[in-house]
DNA sequence: ATAATAAAAGACATAATTATCCTTTATTAT
DNA sequence: ATAATAAAGGATAATTATGTCTTTTATTAT
């Protein structure tokens, strides 16, 4: 017997990859990117719409986008946040760093020693190459890269 | 630019694939297979003594496991935790299906819309394809397998 | 039968993540 | 200059995950 639907008893945490804090940074950085086109620049309550996230949770998540330099953003009048050239070159892993730091790309999915080439488990290499494909997915996944195929649908990034 | 080590601002969690919950789980499950190579049982206290788990928090998640067939228990002196031939086929993804559930195997790593055809990200394919390699891995991953390589390494559950 | 052992069960406590609210600062238009 | 706008910042609240404690139940040895 093998992969039989257990329920899930203890964990009902979402144990994916990126933390939601970091899912709601992704697509909002990707609607701002959007916005960019032409431009445009985009509030937190026009953000929150569209990306179905609390309003006041994702203005706490862009302000550490903007920190990181992740997104660009002006007060005021007319005034909201927005990607430039040099932004839409940023990828998803920068996204990625900047709010769930480097577990993902580093840390033993496991959770057993630190990777050791002397004492590694049956899964280490196999692991290991895992990781490096998700780096590398995430390093080559520009922002701008997304603007078009998000032009595409709508609502694409709401749940 | 590309990848620079930002601090990480919100997020000091693990972010990574799976559960703390569930690498206690899994570091346990293997112990208890390595002790029953000869039919031995092992109990609560040294489980997470070789583990480095809290006593109280791996005696919950074993009930856990117990309850899924994961692993077998027998109450009162010379009793304990154990692993029969038949338990030594479960996988990994038995394991992370009891404790996590699905999110790893099902979930959009993006939290995006979910998964469509017709409306794909530009990382669909390549997300699903490292999924699936997930996937596989951890079926694939049979606890029996641990057994020898374990056995090896003293100290290797250990963080 | 009784005492000792060890897991099962359930209630409880702490820490981390996620989410909200309110005040301040900067910018723009009038 | 003033009012309006919108992000920045800081404090706080709610929720979830992680961790602890105490009692109960089952088993074994005496
Ligand atoms: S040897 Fe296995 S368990 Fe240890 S760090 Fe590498 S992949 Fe993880
Ligand atoms: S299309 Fe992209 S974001 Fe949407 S579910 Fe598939 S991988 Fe995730």
């Amino acid at each position: 017997m093998s992969f039989i639907m257990y329920k899930a008893y203890l964990c009902k945490t979402n144990a994916t990859m990126i933390s939601k804090t970091c899912e709601y940074a992704i697509r909002a950085t990707l609607f701002i990117a959007q916005k960019s086109l032409d431009d445009a620049r985009t509030g937190i309550k026009e953000i929150a719409r569209n990306i179905d996230s609390p309003e006041a949770f994702i203005a706490k998540i862009l302000q550490e986008l903007g920190k990181a330099g992740l997104v660009l953003s002006a007060k005021g009048p007319n005034g909201g946040f927005y990607i430039d050239d040099r932004g839409m070159n940023n990828t998803l892993a920068d996204i990625i760093l900047a709010i769930d730091g480097d577990k993902l790309f580093t840390g033993c999915g496991l959770g057993l020693k630190t990777c050791s080439d002397k004492k590694p488990c049956p899964l280490h290499d196999e692991f290991t190459a895992i990781r490096q494909q998700i780096k590398n997915m995430m390093q080559g996944a520009k922002i701008g890269d997304f603007r078009n195929s998000l032009a595409l649908g709508e609502k694409f990034l709401r749940r």
